[in-house]
DNA sequence: AACCTTTTCGAAAAGGTTTTCGTTTGCAGC
DNA sequence: GCTGCAAACGAAAACCTTTTCGAAAAGGTT
C-alpha cells in the first residue's frame, strides 16, 4: 500500500522522476543539479543521490529547445576520402570534445546540392555553428542562403573576405623548405610539384621563389615542374631534372608522394641522397615519409592544430567573443634523413 | 494600423509564424507541411507558400522531444587517425545521408574513459542508435552500462556474442589471396605479415593455410613470418625468405605496406616481379598499391560497404525490423601488375 | 427548410527542462 | 507574541511541434 515514487522502467529517467524520488519539485531538482539558485545543501544532496540512482541524464533536446543553445555544431566536409580533411576533423572534434559540444559530421562529397541539403538538415537541428572544411586551398563559394549561425571556413577559405577563414600558409611552407635546403649549403635547387591548377602548388612555388631570391638565387629552369601529385610524376620529373641539370643538388617536392617517386629515381640512377642531392617532401604524411629510403624530410602543415583553431574560433564567434576574422597558420619542418649539409 | 502578421526578424521562423502568415492554425500548418490529415488543397498551397516565404525549417529538437525519435545516431570511433575507420565512417554516413538521419561523430582515441564520456553525451542528446567502430578486428568489450538504444559494432566485434557485430572475413581474405596465387601456377608460397598479436594477422594466415591445404600444399616454413605492418619489416623479411628459399615463387603479404617493402627488396635483388615471383598485398590502400613498381595486386576488404551495412543494420534495429544479428563481409581481389601466371 | 454525411479545421495536450516570481518557512530582534 | 527578513522551495510559463478529437462548415438529399 505504499505510495512511494516508483522507479521508471524501460524509459530514460526524467527530471520529474528524480524530483519525485527526492521528494522535491522539478524546479528545485533542476537547480540542485545545475548548481543554480538557492537550495539547501541537504536537499541538493538528496537530489543528486536520486539522480545518481536513476542514472539521470538531462534531455539535451528539451534544454536546447528552451535556451536556444544546443551544444552542437555542424562539420561539413567536401571530401572525407582526402587525406587533408581527417586531421582537421580530428583537431576540431578535439577542441569541442573538451567542452560540452558534440559534432555533427556531414560529407558533401564536393556536391553543391548535397551541401545545401546537409546545411538545411543541420540548421533544422539548430546547431550553434558550422565549420566548413575544404579539400583544396583554393577559395570556395560561401554557403548559399541566409545562415543564422556563425560559420568558420577551414583549409579552403571562403571567397567572401568578410567570412571567417582559417588557412594554412603555403607560401611560408615553400619558404621553409627552401631555407632549410639553403642552410644545408645547396645552391642548385629544383622544384617538382603537382597540378598548377591548385592554389597550393602555386603558393608553395611562390614561397620557394621568394626564399631563393632572398639568397640571390633562382630555381633551376626558373620555374617549377608542374605535373600531378603522385609518385609516378615524381619519378618521371626526377629523370628530366637530372638529365637537364646534372649539377642539381637539391629537389623541393610539392608532396611526399612526389618526393617518394623522386627518391626512387635517384636511387635507380645511383645518386646519393642526401650526400649528393637533398630532397624534401610536403605534407609530412607519416605513412609515406617515414618509410621511404632514406626517410623523408618534409613540411608538416599542422592540420590538426588548424582544426582545433577553427573549433576555438567558432566557439568564440558563438559566444560573441571577438577574435581576428581570419587567420593563417604556418607549417613546420620535420627533419629526417633525406636532407643533410653537402659533404 | 494594419494588424497583419509580421515577418519575424533575426530569429528562425517557427510554425506559428507560418500559420499566422497563412491565416490558419498551427495544427493545420503542421498537417499541410507534413502531408498528413485532411487539409484542402488550396489551404495546403497557402501554407506551403508561407513556409517558403519564411524559409521555414521545422525545429528538429521540438520534433524529437515529442516523438521520441530524433533522427540522429552516434558514431563512436576508437581512432580516426587509422586508415580503417575512415572508409567505414564514410559508408555509414552515406547510408544515413540518404535518409533523414544525421551523424554525431565522436573519437574516443582508444580511451575507455573518453568513450564513456562520449556515450553519456550522445545518450543525453537522445540519439536513436549507436555505431561503434573499432580499429582492430580483435573483439572489444561492449559498451559499459545500460544503453537504451540499439548498438552496432563494426570492424571490431563486441566480445558479447549477443550484440550486433559487422566484421570483415579475414580468413576468406587470406583464402582469396592464396587461391589467386595458386591460379597463377605458384607452388612455393611464403606469407609475410604483421604483428601476431592481431587477430587479423592470425585469421589471414589461417585462411592462407587452409587454401594451401586444399591444394595439398603448405606455406614455406610451415608458418607465416610475423613482424610489424610496415615497409621496413617487408624489406627485411623478403631478404630472409629469398635467402632461405631461393625457390620461392610467390609472397602473400599481410598489408600493402609490407608488400611494398617486399617489392623493393626483390627489385634490389634483381628478382623479376611478377615474372619469377608474384606478390599480393592486403587492404588495397590506393595510395600505396597503385603507385608501387609494379602496381600491387591486393585484397580489398570493402570497408565502405561494411560501414554502409552497419548503417542499414542499425536502421533496421531502430525500426524493429529483424536482420541477422551479426554478419561477415567478404573481401575482393583487386588485380594489378604484381601477380601473373608463371611464364 | 431540415437533416445527414463528408470534409476541413482548430483547441489543447504532450514532451522535458529552465527560469521567473511568488509563497512559505525559519529565525532573530523587539 | 509580533514584525521583518532572508533563505528555501514550488507553481507555472515558455520553447516548438505533432496528434487527437471535437466542432464547424460545406455539400447533398429529402
Amino acid at each position: 500500500m505504499s505510495t512511494e515514487p516508483e522507479i521508471p522502467v524501460n524509459r530514460a529517467a526524467t527530471l520529474t522522476d528524480v524530483a519525485k524520488l527526492a521528494g522535491v519539485s522539478v524546479a528545485t531538482a533542476s537547480k540542485a543539479i545545475n548548481g543554480r539558485g538557492d537550495v539547501r545543501a541537504a536537499t541538493r544532496q538528496r537530489v543528486l543521490e536520486a539522480a545518481e540512482m536513476l542514472s539521470f541524464a538531462p534531455n539535451a533536446l528539451a534544454r536546447g529547445l528552451l535556451g536556444g543553445r544546443t551544444g552542437t555544431v555542424g562539420l561539413l566536409t567536401s571530401d572525407l576520402e582526402g587525406r587533408f580533411s581527417i586531421p582537421i576533423l580530428m583537431g576540431a572534434e578535439d577542441a569541442f570534445g573538451a567542452g560540452q559540444v558534440s559534432v555533427f559530421l556531414c560529407d558533401a562529397r564536393g556536391d553543391a546540392i548535397r551541401e545545401r541539403y546537409h546545411v538545411r538538415a543541420l540548421l533544422s537541428r539548430r546547431v550553434d555553428g558550422l565549420i566548413v572544411v575544404g579539400s583544396r586551398t583554393d577559395p570556395r563559394p560561401p554557403l548559399a542562403g541566409p545562415i543564422p549561425v556563425p560559420v568558420v571556413y577551414v583549409y579552403a577559405p571562403s571567397a567572401n573576405p568578410d567570412d571567417i577563414s582559417i588557412t594554412v600558409d603555403n607560401v611560408g611552407g615553400g619558404r621553409l623548405a627552401i631555407e632549410h635546403l639553403l642552410a644545408c649549403g645547396r645552391r642548385h635547387i629544383a622544384h617538382i610539384t603537382g597540378d598548377a591548377g591548385y592554389q597550393a602548388a602555386r603558393d608553395r612555388a611562390d614561397g620557394a621563389r621568394a626564399a631563393l631570391a632572398d639568397a640571390g638565387l633562382t630555381m633551376l629552369d626558373g620555374k617549377p615542374y608542374y605535373g600531378s601529385w603522385d609518385e609516378t610524376w615524381g619519378r618521371a620529373a626526377a629523370h628530366i631534372v637530372v638529365e637537364r641539370h646534372p649539377e642539381v643538388d637539391a629537389i623541393f617536392c610539392g608532396s611526399d608522394q612526389i618526393a617518394r617517386g623522386v627518391l626512387e629515381t635517384l636511387r635507380d640512377l645511383g645518386r646519393d641522397v642526401p650526400g649528393s642531392i637533398s630532397v624534401t617532401g610536403f605534407d609530412n604524411w607519416e605513412a609515406v615519409a617515414a618509410h621511404s629510403r632514406p626517410r623523408l624530410t618534409s613540411i608538416d602543415m599542422n592540420l590538426e592544430q588548424l582544426g582545433a583553431a577553427a573549433g576555438r574560433r567558432l566557439f568564440a564567434a558563438i559566444d560573441g567573443g571577438d577574435l581576428p576574422r581570419s587567420d593563417q597558420y604556418p607549417g613546420r619542418l620535420v627533419m629526417r634523413d633525406s636532407t643533410a649539409p653537402a659533404q
